[in-house]
DNA sequence: ACAATAGTGTCTTTAAGACATTATTCA
DNA sequence: TGAATAATGTCTTAAAGACACTATTGT
């Protein structure tokens, strides 16, 4: 595998996975505190070394690290940024190549002593620039969340409207008026209608009708939400 | 600088840069013919290996790259996506960290037999899985293009609004309305009046004004040019 | 009935598109 | 003066925001 003659040494090769997930409310992301060295005991992201016989490329080894820590997959994974440097692990020169997924809550495992969530404006210091590939994570959302259905792979299958509003609410940082908000996913046929049973919230009150998500794109060309 | 004991062998890592001009009304990508193997002869992206005693990160080492391929730095340069695996590259398991830049054409060198600028939609065969490396730096300029200023930097310091438009108008690939395009971009305060003088295009006619970017931000909450 | 929550209608405001008009230069 | 190009004005259309209103449930 590695026959021909390096002019170069080669870095240290890892993936990354910011795991965000909406939990009452809040946006939060799964830490888990590292068991050796380097950073023994200090909270970091989900992560490991490329297997070149395993995987078949950068998305299969982050796709083995979130199987191990979220279960199966199917939900949404895309590619952040990669993060370099002689530094950011005392190992030696690395590269990380960092992911974001979102993930439903009920998919992630029940908080422990080594793996739990966090709120993404109150984390712990973390390991090697791990706080810098959040905060990438954290800028990613946001900013394709008033134009994607991002938002919405962080809830389950189905969901009200107000939970959906909620998820956008939570990721743009502000309210939404609800009026333009249905608005717009009528408009754009974005949600349907689940024909199975109702649900309702919060004691007494109308309960609401149950939706899911319709079309494929996860994004588009308007905003849900106004402008960025 | 490797004394740590690796439990699984390092891939190949690569820096690989998508350097975008714009040349007689068209988007344009310099591409160099490859002298030696992996790919020997046929068109490739600039980029080289990781040196780990240059390079402080992967930044570091496409700005080497550029400096090398397009004279000094200044320019917009921003890193697109990493991409992997055990056969893009015949020589193993490889990472190449792409970036994307964008030069004024009069940054770049003349065309020569290794080194050419080739119009966007009408590539050559390209070694390794460089098309799929230009495919995203085009997806990443056109995505931002509506809402930032992105195309602007394609362009020299100062530019008439003529320009300008026809930058956003190659990116975005279609026509953009002038009058709306003006009154935006005089709302959001982007661009401003040069001083100095005055220039003529094509002839006769009234010569245009000759403006320079003004504010920082390369992102905004409208766009230039309708949704995208 | 009324509190509570879900969902809709309507008016106002703002931004974008279409397109006509004015401005300034050269031949 | 007229062709050519630059720059601006105005009307229409479309979408977003504000907010009042109706609907459906439990107690």
């Amino acid at each position: 595998m590695q026959e021909f003659q390096d002019r170069y040494p080669r870095p240290i090769a890892t993936v990354d996975a910011v795991i965000l997930t909406l939990s009452d409310g809040r946006l939060q992301v799964l830490l888990h505190r590292r068991p050796e060295a380097p950073f023994s005991g200090a909270w970091g992201l989900p992560g490991g070394f490329i297997r070149q016989d395993e995987d078949h490329d950068t998305e299969g080894a982050i796709g083995r690290v979130l199987r191990e820590k979220a279960g199966t997959s199917g939900f949404w994974v895309e590619q952040l940024a990669t993060f370099s440097g002689p530094v950011r692990d005392p190992r030696g020169w690395s590269i990380s190549v960092a992911y974001m997924a979102l993930v439903p809550r009920d998919r992630l495992p029940v908080d422990t002593d080594t793996v739990r969530l966090f709120d993404v404006d109150a984390l712990p210091p973390l390991a090697f620039d791990h706080a810098a590939i959040v905060a990438a994570g954290l800028e990613r959302l946001r900013g394709k969340g008033a134009y994607s259905t991002l938002p919405a792979t962080l809830l389950g299958e189905v969901f009200t409207l107000k939970d959906l509003q909620n998820a956008y609410e939570v990721v743009l940082g502000r309210t939404l008026d609800t009026s333009s908000f249905r608005r717009r996913l009528n408009e754009m046929r974005l949600v349907e209608e689940v024909p199975g049973a109702e649900r309702r919230q919060t004691g007494s009150g109308r309960p609401s009708k149950v939706f899911r998500l319709a079309r494929d794109p996860h994004t588009f060309d308007r905003t849900l939400g106004g402008a960025v």
